[in-house]
DNA sequence: GTTAAACCTTCCCATCATGGGAAAGTCAAC
DNA sequence: GTTGACTTTCCCATGATGGGAAGGTTTAAC
């Protein structure tokens, strides 16, 4: 299999592919004569589980620690736990913060008529007291 | 006032305070003949505009349409509240997709154990089915 | 057998908002 | 007049992704 297909059928574009093997997160790809990277289904099924995981929102270095216990069968299933649960975290709270930006601006909103005059609390909020 | 009082007073760091200037969202500060930038009361009530902006998850192009609107005593209300809940529904989008993969996550993590053995529904959720 | 399309390769650049740091100039206080 | 705190510009880095150029390869059609 071509990186083309390889990117087809995980899910992950070629570009993206050839750029977790730059950076070490999977392995580099065996070659064929000319130079093209081949795929088989123990590298496609590696892709479809960095795809997996990055639709979660892991991150590049998070991924790497859970490639490592996916591979490993002596892990402690409490190591992947303490990734998830963090991660999880880490998504909770940055999921409240553009909820609170989002509601702080949704009250600001309800107050604005939208119309064709200027008073608006929305503007008004952001300049603080006064005129520019 | 220098860039570094600008910066403690308004709360955006020097550094893109002049970030700001070189990209157009703010006016070009006069400079004294030695060519440090001075600021004033005027230039201030910008900056903390652009703050205030900038902690409503504004980006810097919103900023720049919502500086113009700030400034133009003619404006209509609802250009900017159109600008607002734009931006509304990106923040509450992105919120919503981060709680989901939050909540998948801490789904999968209530099922795991979390001790010193190895089978981990996280795991073999990111693996689909089989070993690497 | 040639040619054209559809691949593949590497390399460089861009995004967005932010920070780090170097080298050099300026200002204020002592 | 020296020292220390500030300022200037310039270059580089982040993280994950895409765009595109220049050039090599494979495949399918004629």
């Amino acid at each position: 299999m071509n990186i083309g297909q390889a990117a087809e059928a995980s899910g992950i574009s070629a570009k993206m592919i050839r750029y977790y093997e730059s950076i070490g997160l999977i392995d580099a790809a065996t070659r064929t004569e000319s130079g093209y990277r081949i795929y088989g289904d123990k590298e496609l099924h590696t892709l479809r589980f960095v795809r997996r995981a990055r639709d979660l929102g892991f991150s590049v270095e998070q991924m790497h620690e859970l490639l490592a216990l996916w591979r490993d069968r002596d892990r402690a299933s409490a190591d992947v736990k303490r990734i998830a649960l963090q991660h999880v975290e880490g998504l909770e709270r940055k999921a409240a913060e553009l909820q609170q930006m989002a509601d702080t601006l949704r009250h600001l909103a309800r107050h604005c008529k939208g119309n064709n005059r200027p008073d608006c609390p929305i503007i008004e909020e952001l300049g603080g007291s006064g005129q520019p």
